[in-house]
DNA sequence: TAAAAGTACTTTGTTCCGCAAAGTTAATGT
DNA sequence: ACATTAACTTTGCGGAACAAAGTACTTTTA
């Protein structure tokens, strides 16, 4: 309950969702292809993280038409903001 | 091949490694009891991942007895070190 | 002296996860 | 009509995480 690793999100054990919550802490929202190409990862994969993300309100996504072409854009949320902060606070707690 | 997450080392994906090598690059050794009360986890998997560790060479261990008790102490190897670093910078470049 | 407990594992088995590949839907371009 | 693009979902496999139980050896305790 209260070891050294405790503090860590599980959530962000893997590098995907840790790649993805970085871009779009940054940059405010991305969309899906921009997000393939900067993690170089099949569409399938992608798209199963972002669906887990979202899945516990840590991401929204936004569907919408750019001219004629289908896009879906992807922003971080105030929860998602909140929870990776403290990860890498905890993170950095942890390496002192 | 060049995304922003190549960089990451995937042995560190899991916590607990996390956890081991934190303790071990700033404490010069610690032993297996130890590294189970810091990291609250069962020895059998404590055992495994520092198996795992040990089969790459980032961390070496080293049987001996204190009074007469049998005790395993381990420490981070060179080797372990660098990749350790090369984590967490590009852990941080990752984060900007 | 018999039983319990500690140390450091290994083995077993289940469950979960990551991922690629293929399939899907719906629209657009040629 | 056929191929392409976007953004998925589904399927299936292989591997990893983990708890629990088993092991070997010794020491402590009743």
């Amino acid at each position: 309950m209260t070891s050294i690793i405790s503090n860590l999100n599980k959530v962000f054990d893997s590098r995907i969702r840790l790649g993805i919550m970085s871009v779009l802490s940054v940059n405010e929202g991305a969309d899906f292809n921009t997000l393939k190409e900067l993690l170089e990862i099949t569409d399938g994969n992608l798209a199963s993280h972002l669906k887990a993300l979202e899945n516990i309100h840590y991401i929204q996504s936004r569907k919408q038409f750019i001219g004629r072409k289908p896009n879906t854009k992807y922003e971080i949320t105030e929860l998602g903001r909140n929870c990776f902060k403290e990860h890498l606070d905890a993170l950095e707690k942890l390496m002192n």
